[in-house]
RNA sequence: GGGCGCUUAGCUCAGUUGGUUCAGAGCACUUGGUUUACACCCAAGGGGUCAGGGGUUCGAAUCCCUUAGCGCCCACCA
């Protein structure tokens, strides 16, 4: 390998990631590596959290691919037959809020299409716009099986949701339900919980008197919504309230609508809150419909979906419930049973997507029963350990929430989804079937009914959609097939996936659902590891996110940085589960670091080789520690992996990059300026750079590859994607300790060339004052202090010079010239003060009866050999202030 | 309101069962450097009463109690 001295003049200094980025991952697409099909190998199989189709790649998503690509790339180096199955979600309430704001913009009202008409729109926009955030993925270098590309909303996803439906109506787990939902009047759908946000507003809290019958009395009432008295069925008070005692068992009077209603008593009435007197409307409160159910009260809607009143709110039919609001007190005021308002906060639902304010409302719904389909995913994770969470503080939360689970209410008023397969064919409630198309619906209710004559058209199919995580429940099982194939190939083979990884947001409406069907459907669970990374947050602490548009767009930073170099800033500062505070700056600390990689290739590629020269001894040595200290951090770091401890794997590597590699044995072997390097030295060199690259690979693929590709000798055939992952191998720890202790005399040798204003230009002698065997790589402390001679002794000679001390070991640099002992010496009596100090600390412990009789001998000893190191210390340091 | 967790250097965080000089890392900062890969660099350095208080212990960043501040999840007040 004879080159060109200057040809390293023709590489540029700077690292330019575009050059490389595209070139590589159409390499490796076009070569299938990332395509797996099951063999005879182990499978590694991990399932992507499928993102909202119609999303954009945000930096929540950038961090936690980038963390399933890191582990993909490892098992597929490490000879796992890899499996990363990407996929979209269908999100039905967010997609259909797009599709319909689209339609807007074109002046195209939802409610003027038919369910067909809409679902083509919705379709079209989709194939247009959806699944964006696959291509962007592809930028970051996610190495997806793109041949395995899901969506939620495919035929065959339809079909297995369908299927576990039927499957769960069969065991009598799925039942209709009347509930309390979270109607949104705008988008006149139903919200799960988490599409639902609380906001403080002011408000008012109106004061209204009630007649009582037969009476002259009037009972006040305190509510922040006064036009929900249409569908008052009782008022409330508390028992211990002496104030309505009197009034209990009476019947109060509806102002306006004029019905007559209970006064009822209830401890949940709190005496100091408004009046003490609750008007309690079922229909339209949580806390309301307990205590009409508790105390059996009629309940009344008075809301049409749209949020206007209906016929029971007489003349206010038809008018919107905020407008009625206002009305209804201006009728109170004329008719005298207004009282007063008072300001008042409160926290109010809205809706996530529409911002309309939530409508709490009954409606029946169908309803999905969670406590016995729980138990083996409790036992899975709080018992046999089956499956773990990383970091494990999310146990105690996972277990608190699974035992306290609720029946999970999983239809929505949408269309956009699978159609709920419930057939109805009569008036009565009961009057339906389930099956998973209208053909065979038809055959059941006629076995149902009896009635050979139904007709295909008398069926109607519940008009309702499942909520979208009823898909991505069994996302781990669909996606393999394995609900409408239990048995096939790819289910047995991938089936349990390794590792999830996913934000900590959704443990509940998600991970832990994926766990209870998992066993429910495989008996078996979905995965083995669960990592849970940090929710990406802006510089002021706030969770990114689309609607506040804080989230730095991942592509731009790509752009500018180049795709390994974000990767690498994301890694430094992602702790699992916690949050992290994205800072643009660790990009820049992503690049300098891909930079330095490049350079330490250009150096490498610079060198001229020959057989003439003589390997230095400086350099076999500091070969040989690097070999030591490369697997002495390959076992930290498969332990770090073992614990998903992403970020600390990063900084090991960093550091041994940077450091060990770089600043030492780059440099330590570096040959004089215009001299050709030893060509063993350098073959060895060229090796340690391709184990380099290895470990980097999952981090930094595009730079690690094409660096692959540049120094790559005959001995290697695969691109570093399919190359392999080293395999740790016995190391001497002793040789590091050593290498180490040699770097610190180094240090302090360079620090003494600043004291002293030495420049490096300048060899300097080194005396070791050793009565054991020194054992410092010499060879090292030569080339890198640069020192020209080490003379060690046993006993200290009587020579001025710079003294310094690293572990017990005394060394001196004659420095005639440069010495200025009276700075020197007050340096070395601090140092004899604090060394004073602290040995007076070990005595103090050592003369203390109850550390000796209490403190295990271990460390009694540790402390005793402390004590004779320090003694030792303070005599040389003593001697050394003397020769001064 | 219920549950979980956090508070360590200017910033972001490590610190495994209490015990070697254990108070650490990266970044930032200061100082010095046109050393023949890299100024996106090299070298050296400064910096923390481990949130406050109390307790257990021979010994506490680490265990217990308490106060203050913060975050998350769940449930949501007429």
């Amino acid at each position: 390998m004879l080159r060109n001295l200057f040809s390293d003049m023709s590489i540029s200094s700077k690292f330019d990631p575009k050059e490389v980025e595209d070139k590589w991952y159409k390499f490796w697409l076009e070569n299938k590596f990332f395509s797996s099909k099951p063999d005879k190998r182990k499978p590694y199989s991990i399932v992507i959290p499928p993102p909202n189709v119609t999303g954009s790649l945000h930096m929540g998503h950038m961090l936690n691919n980038t963390i399933q690509d890191i582990l993909i790339r490892r098992a597929r180096m490490q000879g796992y037959n890899a499996c990363w199955v990407p996929g979209t979600d269908h999100a039905s309430i967010a997609t259909e809020a797009k599709v319909v704001n689209y339609l807007k913009k074109k002046g195209i009202n939802k409610n003027d299409l038919s369910r067909e008409e809409f679902l083509t729109y919705a379709w079209e926009w989709t194939k247009n716009y959806g699944g964006v955030i696959l291509k962007q993925l592809q930028k970051i270098g996610c190495s997806c099986d793109w041949d395995r590309k899901k969506f939620t909303l495919d035929d065959s996803m339809n079909e297995s949701v369908i299927k576990v439906f039927i499957d769960l109506y069969n065991k009598g787990l799925i039942y209709k339900g009347h509930r309390m939902v979270n109607w949104d009047p705008k988008a006149e759908t139903t919200l799960s919980d988490e599409e639902v946000i609380y906001e403080e507003r002011s408000s008012f809290l109106y004061f209204i008197a009630y007649k009582i019958e037969n009476s002259s009395e009037k009972i006040i009432v305190a509510t922040s919504r006064p036009e929900t008295l249409i569908g008052d069925t009782a008022l409330c008070v508390n028992p211990k309230d002496n104030r309505y005692k009197k009034l209990v068992g009476k019947k109060a009077i509806v102002p306006i609508i004029n019905r007559k209603i209970p006064i009822i008593q209830d401890e949940y009435v709190d005496k100091d809150f408004g009046t003490g007197c609750l008007k309690v409307t079922p229909a339209h409160d949580h806390n309301d419909k307990y205590l009409g159910e508790k105390h059996k009260l009629e309940i009344i809607d008075i809301f049409n979906s749209n949020g206007t009143i209906n016929h029971y709110g007489m003349h206010f039919e038809g008018m919107d419930r905020f407008k009625v609001r206002k009305e209804i007190i201006i009728e109170l005021k004329r008719v005298g049973l207004f009282l007063k308002k008072e300001p008042y906060k409160n926290n109010i639902a809205l809706s996530e997507r529409t911002r309309a304010i939530i409508e709490p409302r009954l409606s029946d719904q169908w309803f999905l029963s969670m406590k016995k389909l729980s138990e083996p995913a409790i036992k899975a994770v709080m018992e046999s350990g089956e499956i773990s969470l990383f970091p494990e503080k999310f146990k105690s939360t996972f277990s608190h929430w699974m035992i306290n689970i609720r029946d999970w209410n999983i239809s929505r008023q949408l269309w956009w989804g699978q159609q709920i397969p419930v057939y109805y064919f009569g008036k009565s409630k009961s009057d339906f079937v389930v099956s998973e198309n209208k053909e065979s619906a038809l055959r059941l209710a006629k076995i149902k009914t009896g009635n050979d004559n139904l007709k295909l058209d008398e069926l109607i199919q519940d008009p309702d959609v499942l909520d979208t995580w009823f898909s991505s429940w069994i996302w781990p099982i669909s996606v393999f097939d394995g609900i409408r194939f239990p048995n096939n190939e790819e289910i047995k083979y991938y089936y349990p996936t390794n590792d999830l990884v996913t934000g900590p947001d959704i443990l509940f409406f998600w991970v832990s659902r994926m766990i209870i069907s998992g066993y429910e459907f495989r008996n078996q669970l979905p995965f083995r590891n669960v990592y849970l990374t940090g929710l990406v947050r802006d510089e002021k602490g706030r969770k990114m996110s689309k609607q506040l548009g804080n989230s730095p767009d991942p592509l731009k930073l790509i752009n500018e940085y180049g795709a390994d170099s974000v990767r690498v800033g994301l890694m430094l500062c992602s702790s699992a589960g916690n949050d992290l505070l994205f800072d643009e700056k660790l990009c820049v600390t992503g690049k300098n670091f891909t930079n330095k990689i490049w350079n330490a290739y250009r150096l490498i590629d610079g060198w001229a080789s020959s057989n003439n020269v003589k390997e230095s001894q400086a350099s076999k040595d500091v070969i040989l520690w690097y070999e030591n200290k490369f697997n002495f951090i390959l076992e930290t770091i498969e332990n770090h992996f073992n614990l998903y401890r992403i970020k600390d794997v990063m900084l090991a590597i960093y550091k041994l990059i940077w450091d060990d590699f770089c600043s030492v044995l780059l440099e330590t072997v570096k040959p004089e300026l215009n001299s050709p390097i030893n060509s063993s030295t350098l073959s060895k060199i060229l090796k340690i750079f391709q184990n380099n690259l290895r470990i980097l690979h999952p981090f930094i693929p595009f730079l690690s590859e094409e660096l692959w590709e540049k120094i790559k000798d005959d001995s290697i055939e695969n691109p570093l994607i399919i190359s392999s992952w080293p395999q740790i191998k016995k190391f001497n720890k002793l040789v590091i300790n050593n290498f180490d202790f040699s770097i610190s005399i180094v240090s302090a040798i360079r620090k003494i060339r600043k004291e002293k204003g030495i420049g490096f230009k300048t060899s300097l002698k080194l005396i070791v004052f050793s009565e054991n065997k020194f054992d410092g790589f010499i060879s090292v402390i030569k080339k890198l202090g640069i020192i020209d001679s080490v003379e060690i002794k046993k006993t200290k000679p009587k020579i001025n010079g710079a003294f310094f001390r690293v572990k017990k070991t005394d060394f001196i640099i004659p420095l005639i010239n440069f010495l200025d002992s009276k700075k020197d010496k007050l340096k070395l009596q601090e140092e004899l003060k604090y060394t004073q100090g602290f040995m007076n600390s070990i005595l103090k412990k050592l003369n203390n009866n109850n550390f000796i009789k209490n403190a295990p001998e271990k460390i009694i000893n540790l402390e005793k050999k402390k004590l004779s190191d320090m003694k030792l210390k303070i005599d040389s340091l003593k001697k050394n202030i003397n020769d001064l």
